[in-house]
DNA sequence: GAGGCTAGTGTATTTTTTACACTAATAAAT
DNA sequence: ATTTATTAGTGTAAAAAATACACTAGCCTC
């Protein structure tokens, strides 16, 4: 096919929604573009993928450019081609979501942009290309996540207070939860280490610290997700052998 | 910057997981590939996107071409993007999920593959290129999307009895149900119209007929999916208006 | 009319969820 | 030293959902 040439001229990038938790509330690393197009617009950290590079590895890459972070939660959400959302040319882009724990890093924007900083979700908007969309998205599967998969911890210092733990989940899924309930759930997944250690500094009475317990993490994620629907447990019964007369062997 | 141009060398395909049931099993439709690379391979349908063309509509023109069908549940999923999958340059492709029913439609294979054959889902081996693990990433897609949202409709033809529903549930869920308990489930969600209609033709007692209540569907997608951990529905009680003598405005 | 087969239902038991109120521990205020 | 404010943490009743299993119903074939 001689024609099959028109299609080798477009362009691949990933942008990658990084979530952390401060305050209390959910953020996400914005930079600031020192290009064009959208030079000067708030928008998420990416840039187009090498041609010798994997869209995993240049998702890492790029987090790693402005973090200086490795290894961190980071998982393909989606993916996002409408024509003429780049102005250079036919420009599709990878959307990548990750997870880290924000004050566990300083941000070097230098490479990529004029600046980077950290935004409430719920207040983010006009961010260059279709990056609202980019960020709906991630922070959708966010949502979904955190709900069928505890990644909380991601977010999370290495210590905290089951408290902290329920701000987070406040703040991701954007409502209020029962505290007893809440407990009674996270703590029966079994997957919390109790420090035996407490909060200091605190005006009031000091919390027991916790944390993640890695392996049985990855027990759960290698033991399937428990469904709502669960299989039916019933034995085998062993058919009747004498039948009435007529065998079937 | 110059050597911007170095990005615009690749191509981008849609590739599309086209889901069917037919006599109790779970089934993919595949093509015999025409061309190089992999000729005469099985494959997933799919194409390069056009120049013009967005990402979504590539998929169903890919679906269009292949089934006649139109209007069918489409779904990206996620995209491949291994630097060496393809042998004529850097090629990413972007998955897609379909489900169609399997007797609706008469397929043809003419304009893009030499054939066109239903496979059923655990048997399938040897796919072109990196097909395999697509095909796994939205046999795995599936899976959870049965399991939140009952798109077995999709699947099904107009009229179904619940016991196909259960063998559909069961062959992507590779498991047993227990019946009674299906059908409470399924009942409970409210969005079956039972068609006062039996089963003919079968030699034991019909069953009775249902179809899917499209209306009730989209208010089901439209109210948020339940989630397993609730809000809190405790009211806001009045704070004390008389304080200890000390206002605090 | 009996036998074979699948459709469809009743219900006790167990498990999970939900709701709410109570006690505990600390620093700051008095 | 005692009280107050504030957040940590627990006990449990009641309701709802999941689970298990056995039973009855209706049609065709022989």
């Amino acid at each position: 096919m001689a024609n099959l040439d028109e299609f080798f001229k477009s362009a691949f990038t990933v942008d990658n929604v990084i979530f952390g938790f401060d305050e209390g509330d959910l953020k996400v690393l914005l930079i600031k573009r020192g290009e064009d197009p959208y030079f000067g617009y708030w928008a998420l950290p990416g840039y187009f993928v090498y041609p010798q590079e994997d869209l995993d590895s240049a998702a890492i890459r790029v987090l790693r450019e402005l973090t200086g972070l490795n290894n961190v939660y980071l998982e393909q959400v989606s993916t996002f081609g409408a024509v003429h959302r780049h102005s250079f040319g036919r420009v599709i882009t990878v959307a990548y979501c990750s997870l880290i724990k924000i004050d566990n890093y300083s941000i070097q924007p230098s490479s990529i942009a004029l600046q980077a900083q950290w935004h409430p979700v719920s207040k983010v908007e006009n961010l260059a290309f279709d990056h609202i969309a980019i960020l709906q998205a991630c922070f959708a599967r966010l949502k979904w996540l955190i709900r069928y998969r505890p990644v909380g911890f991601e977010l999370l210092p290495p210590k905290f207070t089951l408290t902290e733990l329920q701000h987070l989940y406040e703040a991701i899924l954007e409502t209020k939860l029962e505290k007893r309930n809440f407990r009674k759930k996270i703590l029966s997944m079994d997957l919390l280490i109790d420090l035996v250690e407490t909060q200091e500094g605190v005006a009031h009475r000091p919390a027991r610290l916790y944390k993640f317990d890695r392996k049985r993490y990855q027990k759960f994620l290698a033991g399937g997700f428990s469904f709502e629907l669960k299989e039916t447990r019933k034995k085998e019964r062993f058919t009747k052998v004498v039948t009435n007369g007529i065998g079937k062997e």
